[in-house]
DNA sequence: CTGGCTCATTGTGTATACAACTTAAGTCAA
DNA sequence: TTGACTTAAGTTGTATACACAATGAGCCAG
């Protein structure tokens, strides 16, 4: 779903992704094909096709003879996720220690800079932010359309999530730090200890995220 | 595409699957809607449903206004599939060397013997087969559904190549070493050690392919 | 001979009608 | 009261007809 030209299809993919990130589709609900039809103006056919593409994305489910629901995810899987990050985005951080791109790590080096100097009252809100970007900025770099569509995949499933997760303050400052060394190393061309951060950070974060979910665990 | 009561849904994935990797459908080939329906007793809403999944699947492409044909690779595509394989096997490699599964060291004993003691005139022919049953074995009991998902794309991908490539005998030799080292690290619960080594052998498999694609170059 | 235009053919994109299935409510009997 | 059975409403699965876009052949002009 990214090239097309008529409009409505592409409006109806975004508009129900987007409801799903915020929130306003739970995981779990069914969607009424008839009822999206009426609302983007579409027939039912171009509506499944996005609704498919939905699925592919990691966003719906589609249970046969009953329809599509949005994802639901359990323990299990947002661990499955994690791991999976783990290796995306571990091999995407070696990959762009490696390049020949000036322009890739001035940027990397801006947004490190940028982190450092993140006054404690800003952290909690631009911190995620520039986290956020570093995580983009480092897949989009690795010149791999393959790994680039996994980590697409991941993301949409782990923002199924964010609704409930509330990260505290203190999670980010752990961020922070593991955000700051990877990019430390990436800016080294270090790319087997950048994999390495990168990997620690994910198995942290998830480690944090669990605790969130399941607070008497481990 | 997987848990279909219908069983001509699923026939035709299949038969489709088949044909293109049997080379039958070569890549570029265009897929008309029309005649596949013929050929499977589907009309034309059910089978894109199928060409759909085959497309998410990495077998088809989907051209706006022009159908399905079947997907084409050049050489950095084949370079991102086989990268993909080093971050999705290789963390499949590590997550095994510390499971708690006597049954899963058992199979990879017995694949490892097996293929040490074979004959100079068995190797062709079976050391293939073995190849793909450990990585096939190792990826199943990774315990993670999303890798198990990516790997099935991939080596649907791969799948795309083979017919071009006729894998000579002495790669074959130096896969056969590569895979008595990984095993021999995931039965030493060596984690790190079976990635780092699925790692090298799927980079040089990748170099053998690619020197098999364009002889003069590297 | 070459370049561009027209028009017919072919195949996909969409809309809609009908069939089959799932679910849930309501009824009757034990 | 509870259990199973019947039945009806609603939703998805499928088939088909029509609309539109792309392709290629043939023709004409330069």
């Amino acid at each position: 779903m990214s090239q097309e030209k008529n409009p409505t299809k592409n409006d109806a993919y975004n508009a129900i992704q987007k409801q799903i990130q915020e929130g306003e589709l739970a995981p779990g609900d069914w969607l009424v094909e008839r009822d999206l039809c009426d609302q983007f103006g579409l027939s039912r056919t171009p509506m499944r096709e996005v609704l498919w593409h939905l699925e592919k994305d990691g966003l719906l489910i589609q249970s046969p003879g009953r329809g599509f629901r949005v994802r639901e995810l359990n323990l299990q899987e947002i661990m499955e996720i994690f791991q999976a990050r783990e290796a995306v985005e571990g091999m995407a951080a070696f990959l762009v220690s490696h390049l020949h791109d000036q322009a890739f790590f001035d940027v990397i080096s801006e947004l490190r800079k940028e982190l450092e100097s993140l006054k404690d009252d800003e952290l909690q809100e631009t911190g995620p932010q520039i986290g956020a970007r570093m995580h983009s900025h480092i897949i989009s770099h690795a010149n791999n359309s393959i790994l680039k569509g996994f980590y697409t995949k991941l993301k949409n499933m782990y923002s199924l999530t964010v609704n409930i997760t509330r990260r505290s303050r203190e999670i980010e400052m752990v961020s922070r730090d593991s955000h700051l060394a990877i990019m430390k190393a990436i800016e080294d061309r270090n790319g087997e200890l950048a994999e390495k951060l990168m990997r620690e950070h994910l198995r942290e974060t998830c480690r944090d995220i669990t605790k969130i979910f399941y607070p008497n665990l481990i």
